[in-house]
DNA sequence: CATCATCTGTTATTTTTCTAACATTTTTTG
DNA sequence: CAAAAAATGTTAGAAAAATAACAGATGATG
């Protein structure tokens, strides 16, 4: 790559840095040179740029990413996911306000809001946001902060007032780990917070985790197993959880999804 | 489009709902059709779902738009923004803090933040959020509250507050109207206290607008122009705002970008 | 200025995607 | 159950994109 071709990457890159894309045709007028040098340019990038049927876009953009590849375990990964909140769905009723909590258990129940007439979610979630962002039927409220790229989301000081003062409904909460005598904890302690806050000022409590989080302690403890109301799982941890259920005073109800 | 067909849209449109893309490929084995049925399927919809060579994604996704059309004026019209914000990029110092007003006006100068070693983005503009969310030597606070689609920000009562809480260095403010009588104003009522907090607690202020906006007016008022440091404009607005400089007490200084 | 290396443009070829047409299967209807 | 309609699959061809190969242009170097 020479100091040229460099120029033209670093214009085209200003191009696509609010988002969205470039057509190839349009890429090399806008440098003045011909289509094969963009994609020679491209091509001896170091990736941060890619094609994708002609249109020129941010490689790491993880929109563009493919959601999943059904020929690798991901695909299975992403319809347990996908199971997981059809469960966790269905406790959602017309008009509610949702707490919905960052990671990416919960990014599949989002599309299934579009179903109902008037929802309001709150979150404290970038990747949230955006998704939500597009639904017309839904209100969204976003705890705003500093930015964690770790995890996609915002934390502050005033977090655990601001999800007080809201009213909520219902709170999804997903964990990085799940213990039945450590209870639940998460990777990161900015998140702790907004979810003990949306635990005791919501309605319901709900729980969505798979079986690979059972058994596992991560670094910011948040709650005990009893905190939460329902615990959606999949078949795999749902014996575990149940056989909880005598010694607890007050144990959550497990739906297998 | 019948029941089945339905169906499966239905199921690809929830894959891609939190973002990302599906190949065609992969669509087709995950409704268990041929390809050719998937085809159709989106051909027959309500072209909620587009493909963009080969690969599935949601049409109404920003991310997906061209930033631009070279043959039509929208070119020129960014290049313009470009050079704005090129002009508006000369004022930074390594390690400000900056506020950057919402509207697609200062998009570019997100990408020419990738310069600085260190810097603080202050911002309640969910696109804003996202084009910084990806710069990693930029560290990135968003004011959250009610989401307004119209124009990608947020809004709540405490936005004056956190505003003026935050130590802000430099604020960059776009308008969607400048009159030299009437002041500048935008779109939306809920900007307004986001930008007057930022244009009283900022060191030094600048009004980022094309010749476009000037003599313009529009419902929401929120500052004169003496409100203001610097005005970075185009060739074609500058003489007017300059004819004005011995009339006011305290013009703001002109900067042609 | 000549020579070399590099960069860029043009053309040709391969691959992939898109479209259309027709064949087959499934569902609906009488 | 047979006929009609609809849905889906298969194949073939057109269009577009990706790659490769070669030729011309540009710039550096001695």
């Amino acid at each position: 790559m020479n100091g040229r071709s460099a120029m033209r990457l670093a214009r085209l890159q200003e191009a696509l840095a609010g988002g969205g894309t470039i057509h190839l045709s349009e890429a090399a007028k806008l440098c003045g040179v011909s289509e094969m040098t963009i994609r020679r340019d491209v091509a001896a990038s170091d990736g941060a740029m890619t094609f994708l049927g002609g249109h020129l876009m941010m490689a790491d953009n993880p929109q563009f990413a493919p959601v999943y590849d059904l020929d690798e375990q991901r695909g299975s990964h992403y319809l347990a996911k996908q199971r997981l909140c059809q469960g966790a769905a269905s406790f959602i009723d017309e008009g509610d306000t949702l707490f919905i909590d960052c990671g990416t258990t919960l990014m599949p129940l989002l599309s299934m809001l579009g179903e109902f007439e008037e929802l309001t979610v709150v979150t404290y979630a970038l990747n949230v946001a955006n998704a939500v962002g597009t639904l017309p039927n839904v209100r969204l409220v976003l705890l705003g902060g500093l930015y964690h790229h770790s995890s996609q989301s915002f934390g502050s000081g005033e977090m655990y007032d601001a999800v007080r003062r809201l009213g909520i409904n219902k709170a999804f909460i997903s964990a990085a780990g799940v213990d039945l005598e450590r209870g639940v904890s998460c990777f990161h302690f900015h998140e702790v917070a907004p979810k003990q806050a949306a635990l005791e000022s919501a309605l319901c409590r709900i729980l969505v985790v798979d079986a690979s989080k059972l058994g596992v302690v991560r670094p910011a403890y948040f709650a005990q197993l009893t905190a939460f109301d329902v615990v959606v799982t999949d078949a795999k941890a749902a014996p575990a959880l149940n056989a909880r259920a005598g010694g607890a005073n007050r144990p959550p109800r497990v739906m297998v999804a």
